[in-house]
DNA sequence: CCTCCGAGTCGAAGCGCTTCGACTGTTGTA
DNA sequence: TACAACAGTCGAAGCGCTTCGACTCGGAGG
């Protein structure tokens, strides 16, 4: 492995002042520069990122906690995931994974043995364990999503309550009169995970500020769940014709399950999704949907994260407005609804 | 930061002592190394990354190389990094996350820097420009999947050609003269992407050799896609009775088209999958499927690189064997198949 | 003409750890 | 009884980089 020491001698001055090139942070000639440069490239070397982690006490790595957790939807995690690693490269610093079931105790590893500089934590519950620790470690970091109690945290996340609302606003204007929200499955309510939590609210108040019924109800994976979930749905509310859902693994089959019960989407029952836009557009009939901006939310992260990094502030709330797109699966409700459930 | 000089002053040894403590290279007596533990717990030492592998020329992370390319289903390569992570963790070793958008020279950059001691090369294509690039590199490295020329690497991969064999050997057993496979979209077999393009070999092969009809197509991810397809399909061959598919998210949409074209499953036509079993499970009926053990795969993996690390010697080639699974989507074929298409 | 300042460069002192060689006692062996 | 052998410990020398202070030199200001 060439060093620092060669590119010197190969250049003719000395160690520092090749850093100093590298770096940028003292003025060098020109052709100092021109000389060092050249023989950097000649000898094809690479900086020691231990030894300039060292002696930086920076390095230049990111953490990015991910949930591998049950009822967690996969793709969006790795949306955000893509987003954050290639955002970290724009900035010059590398992304190191860690799962949730480390939990608390890897955040403290991975911080305190100096091995990153700074984190992203995603998944994070109402009250996650994760929080105190994180408010103690003496460096940044960001929260995908956000607790109970954000004081003094950097959180990023959709506005869910927004999303829910928005959904229901859209119905509502169609002249839907009884909604309901299929949700995520009900563990992921009783981690109290905020996204989950938050949409309920938004529904619910919106169902109430229009007036309308707005029934929620968690919705397992299977088929055989889902099935059941919505017969039991349409019984005791036969007046539901509008129907909005969080739970991205769970839309092809409640198609299908619609189709079964006899309910055409949209004539009899339009349908909304909060889901990314793929998979709102793969559907037939193609889905209204508000979308997740995962890539959109992973980029802030990080952007967040370096400006504090350097040292800036950053407020603590940053709440991306929820987009939302009508496609096929809405439409103005039937007029028989007078049998407001 | 307490650093290990602390964590000497407070035991009253020498900070070599504390070191050999830690790293059990050295046999200390007994009464020292309890001294020197309770020091460490007392202080809460922990020691600096950056140093210790700046002293010691061993990062402790590995690199993982991940593809977030079109095509590519997003939840088998999450299992295969969970499984990856967890693994190195069990071995003390950390993950920093790649994406493959970087290249050949990200794996040089992390290399060359020292920031790895190893890496995990996900989704290698047949004729993989990182394949070149990885045998240059001064560190050991793991492809999962295998390119045309994998000489002097080493490659862990599930048997492809062995599970398209035995998803015709099953449907062949069941009376059945003529299938198709119904692969990933196009981009992925001009990617000469190793998982498809084996299993299409073994399909081919096993369909030959039964004497049967075996037609391939690759197929997109959009539900007008998939219809029109299977439609063509059906067209062109209106005897097959048996489908192959590999591709994961068209399974639900598949489904579907199959209904709506008045094929029933499995009385009209056995349907297998090449997935992991939970989505098998998932579908109605559920689905006869080759696992994909993503799992077993990622820990596969990363105990070969550590082993390499520790300068023992791997296999160049492990192909784990493909595991069948019956379930309700196969059944034996209708007696009028003497339409032999 | 002398001083001051800034640009440009260098050398040396770390950063916090591992590891090598050397030292001191003990214990076992001839 | 002498000497190897070994367990147990220490000090010092790096690992490859950054950064601080100091130095030189030319030009601007008085």
């Amino acid at each position: 492995m060439v060093t620092i020491a060669d590119v010197a001698r190969h250049a003719g001055v000395a160690a520092s002042t090749v850093s100093y090139v590298l770096s940028g942070k003292r003025s060098i000639s020109s052709d100092t520069r021109d000389r060092v440069q050249r023989s950097v490239r000649a000898l094809g070397y690479r900086p020691n990122a231990s030894a300039r982690a060292l002696a930086s006490q920076r390095s230049n790595v990111l953490a990015l906690v991910i949930p591998l957790r049950t009822g967690m939807h996969v793709p969006v995690m790795m949306q955000f995931a893509a987003a954050v690693v290639t955002t970290a490269r724009r900035f010059d610093h590398d992304v190191l994974l860690l799962t949730a079931d480390e939990g608390p105790d890897g955040l403290e590893r991975v911080a305190q043995s100096s091995l990153v500089d700074a984190l992203v934590v995603m998944d994070v519950e109402l009250h996650d364990k994760r929080v105190p620790v994180l408010r103690e470690l003496p460096m940044p970091s960001v929260l995908i999503g956000y607790p109970a109690d954000a004081d003094g945290l950097t959180c990023i996340d959709l506005d869910f309550v927004a999303a829910g609302a928005h959904c229901v606003d859209h119905l509502a204007d169609l002249g839907h009169r009884s909604l309901a929200l299929l949700g995520t499955p009900s563990a992921v309510y009783e981690r109290q995970t905020g996204f989950a939590q938050r949409t309920l609210t938004g529904f619910a108040e919106a169902a109430e500020r229009r007036g309308l019924l707005g029934v929620e109800t968690p919705c397992e994976h299977t088929f055989d769940a889902i099935l059941h979930t919505v017969e039991q749905l349409l019984h005791d509310h036969p007046g539901i014709t509008g129907l909005v859902v969080q739970n991205e693994p769970i839309i092809g089959p409640l198609l299908d399950v619609l189709r079964r019960l006899g309910r055409r989407v949209p004539e009899d029952m339009s349908l909304m999704a909060i889901c990314a836009d793929d998979v709102a557009e793969r559907q037939v009939p193609q889905l209204s949907s508000v979308t997740i901006p995962a890539e959109r939310i992973g980029q802030q992260a990080v952007e967040s994260l370096i400006t504090k990094l350097e040292g800036a502030d950053v407020p603590e709330l940053t709440l991306l407005p929820p987009k939302l797109t009508a496609r096929a699966s809405t439409c103005e409700a039937p007029h028989r609804d007078l049998t407001t459930a």
